[in-house]
DNA sequence: CGGATTTGACCCGCGC
DNA sequence: GCGCGGGTCAAATCCG
């Protein structure tokens, strides 16, 4: 997605998405949510009110977010301010010759760049990749749905605390980084930078993304609660099979957030007559959602985006 | 025994 | 050019 390489400041008014900030779900969908453009890199997304508090603060992100002060300012108390750090054009060949090696099955690098040897010892300190930073309590970082292994720790100036390495333990090719730090001025807050995207989908022996889902959509709150479920179903053409995507009929009456988190899966995923089509990456980590299920009852969708989701076959 | 963590050494961008 | 600060490596250790 091109526009993943801009800057963005992000508020929400509650909840902690951050529990799933990086999951390819998340990504994927994150442009789905309202936004205005302020100026020419800088958007304003606007989450709904399911999202819980997080707060600001640590010299890092003020330095960071310094240019987007009016921003941060005129919004409510708890917010969640992102950054997404664009990669200098210069570099930008250098970071692909590197991701055709780590990805040989990229779609967008040809085989001419896939052959290109490039392997360097360290990596460039700045620019290098698209950095997410967000701030989460301490229960927030334990529900990270991803795999990682800590390969470094060091002190950093200024801060008491010291700060976490991590990288993705799942995939021995995948790129993505985890920079952990506690929160000088909050030491009940974390501040974690996530470095590079995944190049595989979400590892699915592990629970933590049912269990965020959860969280995020516990059965008590219907009707805002999201039940989804896993069926395949036979290509009458092909032979393959195709994963449908099934909800109860609680999502009738979606919340903001679920409706543009589906909508911007619908924009991605395509839609294929009445029934939305979605690839088997987006439910690799979604192998459990069915475990609250109650009733399931296919959806339809309307050709229109705009519509969607717009009705529930009963 | 294999994977995860710890931790000192090493590397390197960057500012002066 | 030099030194600082931060990111990574890798051997040792831990742990299930």
């Amino acid at each position: 997605m091109e526009d993943w390489g801009l800057q963005a400041v992000v508020r929400g008014s509650s909840g902690d998405f951050t529990n799933i900030i990086n999951t390819d779900i998340f990504q994927q969908s994150f442009f789905g949510f309202s936004s205005h453009q302020k100026f020419d890199n800088e958007f304003v997304y606007d989450f709904p009110e399911i999202f819980e508090a997080v707060n600001v603060s640590g010299d890092e992100l003020e330095e960071l977010y310094k240019p987007f002060y009016p921003t941060v300012a005129n919004s409510v108390p708890a917010q969640t301010v992102l950054q997404f750090e664009e990669e200098s054009p210069a570099e930008s060949t250098v970071n692909q010759e590197k991701q055709a090696q780590s990805f040989p099955s990229d779609q967008t690098s040809d085989s001419t760049t896939r052959a290109i040897a490039y392997k360097p010892r360290y990596k460039r300190r700045k620019n290098e990749h698209k950095r997410v930073v967000v701030q989460v309590s301490a229960e927030g970082l334990s529900s990270d749905v991803w795999a990682w292994r800590k390969y470094g720790q060091k002190p950093i100036k200024g801060s008491p605390y010291p700060r976490s390495y991590y990288r993705c333990s799942s995939s021995k090719g995948c790129l993505a980084r985890k920079q952990v730090e506690q929160s000088c001025t909050d030491p009940g807050m974390f501040i974690i930078t996530y470095t590079a995207e995944h190049n595989h989908s979400q590892p699915t022996r592990r629970n933590s993304l049912a269990g965020t889902i959860r969280q995020k959509f516990p059965a008590s709150r219907s009707p805002n609660r999201i039940n989804i479920k896993q069926e395949r179903t036979e290509d009458s053409i092909s032979g393959s099979k195709i994963p449908s995507l099934f909800m109860s009929t609680e999502t009738l009456l979606p919340s903001p957030m679920e409706e543009d988190f589906l909508q911007a899966k619908c924009n991605q995923e395509g839609k294929e007559d009445d029934k939305l089509i979605f690839s088997d990456d987006f439910f690799s980590g979604l192998e459990e959602f069915d475990v609250f299920n109650s009733d399931i009852l296919p959806i339809s969708c309307h050709s229109s985006a705009q519509q969607f989701p717009v009705s529930s076959c009963s």
